[in-house]
This record gives C-alpha cells, sequence and structure tokens, in this order.
DNA sequence: TTTACCTATCATAGCCAGGC
DNA sequence: GCCTGGCTATGATAGGTAAA
C-alpha cells in the first residue's frame, strides 16, 4: 500500500542503501510520465509514481504508531516518502536544474525523525531522487539517487537560505475590497509617521529609489486620491506576469510625479518605491508573495530610515486575471493588512543548488547513486 | 462529500560576479 | 565594458487537509 509509505522505517538503520534505491528505480526508465505543466500536479504524480516503484519491491517495516514523531512544527520540510526516507524531485528543461529543497538545510544534521528510544533520521541523511523525464516523449531519461554530501561535494553547498512569507486574499475578502466605496480598503499612516508627511509635493526633480525625504512624504490621503482617479479600472497586461509588477509601478510613480524611464523600475527593491515608502504589487491570484520583509514581524527596513515592515504602505491592485483591469485596490501600512487578510502562518523557505543538466546527459538511461 | 483555506511545487526573471 | 552563467528572489497555482 502507498499510503504505508509515509510512515517512517520501524529502524532508522534499515534503510535501504541509495544503490538498491537506484536499481528498484530502474523500470522507472522509459516510462511514461504525462506532464501536465501544472508544476504541482507534476511533482505529485512524481512521488506518486515513485512511491508505488519502491512499494513494489522489499520496504523496511514500517514503525510503530506512537514510536515515533516528526519534530519540525506541522512537519514542514520533512522529506514525504519517510518510509525509505526520500524525497522526490523533477528535472525537464534548461539549462540546469534548479534544486530546490524547502524547510530545511538538507546539509545540516537538524533532527527531523525521533523515535521515542531516541533513534533519530536527520536532515542530512535525505536521499534526493531526480528524476529526468522527457518534456516532448514524457518519458523518464534517467533516475539519480543523490546525498546531500555528495551534491555539495560534486556541486557546491546549498545556497543561502530565502525566506518567502505569504498573505491570503481570499475570494471572499477580494469581494469585499471590490464593494468597498471607491473600490478601496483604505487605512491612514499611523499618527507618528502622518505627521512627517505632507498633502501636495512636487516630486519630478525626485529619485523615487532613494531615501524616504522630509517634507517630501506624500500622506496616505493624497496617494489615496491619486491611486483612485488613475489606478482603478486602469489595465495591466494580463499576457505579462512578470512585467505586470513593474508596469504598475510606473503607473504609480508617475502618477504621484515622478519622472519614471524604463530603466527605473528595473532596479527591484524593498520597498518599491522608497522614496515614499511605499510597496506596490499587482494581483490577480489569492497568494500575495510578500518575499524578505513581512508586515506579520516588525522590521527594520534597510535603506529607508524610520519605517519598519508594519510602517512600510502597501498598495495592492487587485486585477481581473483575464482582462488585467484593476478592479479594487488595498491602500494601507503593513501593520494593518493581517486585519483584513490572513498570513500564512509560518515563514518558508528554501535552499537552492543548480545542478548543470550536463549531469544529467552523462546518465542517460540509467538509474544510479551518487555516480 | 464538498468547500475553503493553507502550503509546497517548479519555472524563470533579474541581479551580480568573474572572465574575456 | 560586455557577456555568461550561477544564485537569489518572485511568481502563479494545484495539492493536500481541515472544516463544514
Amino acid at each position: 500500500m502507498e499510503e504505508d509509505m509515509y510512515v517512517p522505517p520501524e529502524q532508522a538503520t534499515a534503510l535501504t542503501p541509495a544503490s538498491e534505491i537506484a536499481r528498484r528505480l530502474k523500470p522507472l526508465i522509459g516510462q511514461q510520465l504525462r506532464l501536465t505543466g501544472k508544476t504541482r500536479t507534476d511533482g505529485a504524480n512524481l512521488r506518486k509514481l515513485v512511491a508505488a516503484t519502491l512499494a513494489s519491491g522489499n520496504l523496511p517495516a514500517a514503525a510503530k504508531e506512537g514510536s515515533w514523531r516528526c519534530v519540525p512544527p506541522k512537519g514542514k520540510g520533512v522529506p514525504s516518502l519517510l518510509r525509505e526516507y526520500v524525497d522526490t524531485y523533477i528535472v525537464t528543461s534548461g539549462n540546469s536544474y534548479n534544486l530546490q529543497v524547502w524547510n530545511r538545510d538538507p546539509s545540516s544534521p537538524s533532527v527531523q525523525i525521533e523515535y521515542t528510544d531516541g533513534a533519530t533520521l536527520l536532515a542530512n541523511q535525505v536521499r534526493f531522487v531526480l528524476v529526468r523525464v522527457d518534456t516532448t516523449s514524457h518519458r523518464v531519461r534517467c533516475v539519480a539517487v543523490l546525498s546531500p554530501d555528495y551534491i555539495v561535494n560534486r556541486f557546491g553547498k546549498f545556497g543561502k537560505p530565502t525566506v518567502k512569507q505569504q498573505l491570503i486574499i481570499t475570494p471572499t475578502a477580494r469581494q469585499r475590497v471590490y464593494e468597498a466605496p471607491g473600490s478601496m480598503v483604505f487605512l491612514p499612516d499611523d499618527p507618528r509617521v502622518a505627521k512627517r508627511t505632507v498633502a501636495r509635493v512636487d516630486l519630478s526633480g525626485c529619485n523615487f529609489h532613494g531615501e524616504p525625504e522630509a517634507g517630501r512624504l506624500l500622506s496616505m490621503e493624497a496617494i489615496k486620491a491619486i491611486v483612485a482617479s488613475r489606478v482603478i479600472g486602469a489595465v495591466l497586461e494580463p499576457k505579462a506576469t512578470k512585467t505586470r509588477g513593474q508596469a504598475l509601478e510606473q503607473l504609480v510613480a508617475s502618477a504621484l510625479g515622478y519622472k519614471v524611464s524604463d530603466k527605473d523600475v528595473m532596479i527591484g527593491g524593498y520597498p518599491d518605491i522608497r522614496h515614499q515608502a511605499l510597496e506596490v504589487k499587482v494581483q490577480d491570484a489569492p497568494t500575495v508573495d510578500l518575499g524578505r520583509y513581512s508586515p506579520q514581524f516588525e522590521e527594520e527596513v534597510a535603506g529607508c530610515a524610520g519605517f519598519t515592515s508594519k510602517s512600510v504602505r502597501y498598495l495592492i491592485a487587485l486585477t481581473d486575471a483575464t482582462t488585467g483591469k484593476c478592479r479594487g485596490v488595498v491602500l494601507c501600512p503593513g501593520a494593518h493588512l493581517g486585519d483584513q487578510f490572513t498570513y500564512v502562518a509560518d515563514e518558508s523557505f528554501k535552499c537552492q543548488r543548480s545542478i548543470p543538466m550536463a549531469f544529467f546527459e552523462q546518465m542517460e538511461g540509467m538509474s544510479v547513486a551518487n555516480p
């Protein structure tokens, strides 16, 4: 049964050796795995395929209920195929494969599974099963079973963990914004910030990436008026996912009175329009990626003196997925985002390591362990 | 069983350092 | 100074699960 794959082995020492795992996964070579193009689906299908293949052979005995526990809260970052302590990854196209390991540092000895007798399974013991699938024939081209040590020795260390904070604007919450007066949910600055703001100022000579300046910080009310006339109803090309954010940034910056060139908006950063301590986002999907900073946790913002992640102002434009038309706007200091919407409970992080595609070319048609 | 919420998945854009 | 490739960050979205 496949569901047994989600229970660790009775003995931490009873795991099938990597070389044997590779041998058992040999039948996958040439097998078809229908790629849907939906990343999450493809990843899940691969995991099921590997689970079923392993489950059809000899597995270590399953641990008894109550004899073990997942150490990380909610099992975050623990490999999914626990019985063989394996995580699966799908490799498709490109010149290199970006191996992304979520919520654990793959080369650290941090405890993932703890048995009541004191035995443990550690993060650096996980076996990585990388399966390359051909994007046109949808057939498995090779399987590599790798240990974290091997990956580090051969390709270098995993990169610095990158943090991702998320906020959810549910369809219901989105509807509330659409139906709010002026299609806008608006909250003013904290009084401490408000007294540093002005109602109007000529910004044409300023760089919007510069630090906020006394006397040149617009009040939220002023920004609100500009947004109402220039952003609500604006169309942000739906096809250009990655550039829509820049398009909005450009639109807002010029509406505020800055002189903006294409080059200016290419410079990312937090907050986007630092001179106004204003972070700008376009959303047609519910998940808002906040990136490194989240107003849920107050932090000084580097290069934005006097502001923290809670006082930085957020402008979130909610657009229609098909037309790209902006149907509502949330404009408020970061501190208030949480009153309206839901934060994803914990922050997530990932460690990345790129692996050249040539590595997989070498093992075409093979299933090997730490070659 | 169905729905709603939360999280994990892979792709890729954009930045940056090192080589020429 | 330009090009290349690796690293980091951001992006949409479906799977998974808890609640209804």
